[in-house]
DNA sequence: AAGGCAATGTTGACACTGTCAAGATAAAAC
DNA sequence: GTTTTATCTTGACAGTGTCAACATTGCCTT
């Protein structure tokens, strides 16, 4: 039994929202996400979102929180190959992630971009599942230290600031449309697992 | 002479326009920067500056086009020190960078972000301006794989994505507040450096 | 079952924004 | 001195996020 518009109380509307703005936002970029608009197609009054999410970036946080858990499962589901050489599910990782980015790039911006981070606009929803996120950077990055792949004469802090730091400039790069030719970034990726892994022949 | 308010022709409102958008960014973030106030300040009227700048992001342009002409002065200073060694100068080069970026967060979103890149929203002027710099770095870079810095079995444009993203995401994970601690920049810098010239020790 | 409360949705309003069109004024060019 | 051009003005439009006050509904308790 669908819930058409003629109903005072829509019955879901929270997801409803959530998922209109996340394909939206994925269509045509977070800028062009208006929350009147989003009502409207929703079949409902201008300020009912307000009922269900503070204000827009609390919207916004949700859907950055969506794009956490997904990609934490991705990055757990390389990771976890055990039957996988490291330094193939290394190379796949590095892959993996600037794919990810280039392929959500809206997406990708929300979750590390200074639209939700940078004045403090994120919600503790959102920082209880990226934190953890962030937090398996490093959990990666020690293992590749300890397998070899990575130079164990860093602290794995510092480290993975570093490799996280060059997989995120390669992905906003590309994403920014500063690198325009998009038909490279494998080689591009290779090149920064190359350069990672140089010790390990 | 100064111009007073009462004047009907402002006489400089181009580059009068221009200081005080740079300054507010600089102060109060891009997003705190409206036409509207920023003539009602010049004392002149809503729409003087369409006169000027076709829009807002012409105007974004030409602040970003005079970042791109400082750094690439201070970029060319410091590879331009022939009596410094190639190692230190590469060192300084990464330090500097980041510190470019950290010092200045507001005009290096406008420089490398998605504000003006995204929808071809820069200008002719601000392209001519920025190409030189984007290509500087590949020169500086196939200049340090000559010294035995950077491995030189990898293309120089490649390697250059590559070193850059890395400038690029450390800057853009720091100035977005996904790094808190800005405490650490010096040891990022230096676990790059590191990692990139780590044959040459 | 009745009444009350909390969740949810609605309309109205406010203060902003960028930007266009049409007209006014001053300066420069001829 | 007249005409053109650059510059600046007011008026208007279509948006935006968000608050306050009010309406409706469903659920929970008595």
């Amino acid at each position: 039994m669908t819930n058409t518009a003629q109903n005072y109380h829509h019955g879901d509307l929270r997801s409803a929202l959530l998922k209109a703005a996340t394909d939206r936002i994925a269509m045509h970029g977070i800028d062009s996400l208006s929350l009147r608009k989003l009502a409207e197609d929703a079949g409902v009054s201008r300020t009912a979102p307000y009922h269900h999410f503070k204000d827009k970036s609390a919207l916004l946080s949700a859907i950055a929180a969506q794009g956490f858990c997904q990609w934490h499962t991705t990055a757990k589901r390389i990771f976890d190959q055990t039957h996988v050489p490291a330094k193939d599910r290394f190379r796949q990782f590095v892959h993996e992630y600037i794919g990810y980015a280039a392929d959500n790039p809206e997406m990708y911006e929300l979750m590390f971009g200074r639209t939700i981070w940078q004045q403090d606009a994120a919600t503790d929803d959102l920082k209880s599942v990226a934190y953890p996120c962030f937090q398996f950077q490093v959990t990666m990055t020690r293992y590749w230290q300890e397998q070899g792949l990575l130079p164990d004469n860093q602290e794995a802090l510092r480290l993975s600031q570093v490799t996280w730091g060059t997989l995120h400039g390669i992905a906003r790069l590309l994403i920014d449309g500063i690198y325009a030719d998009r038909s490279h970034i494998d080689d591009m990726c290779d090149c920064a697992a190359d350069l990672f892994m140089r010790d390990t022949d």
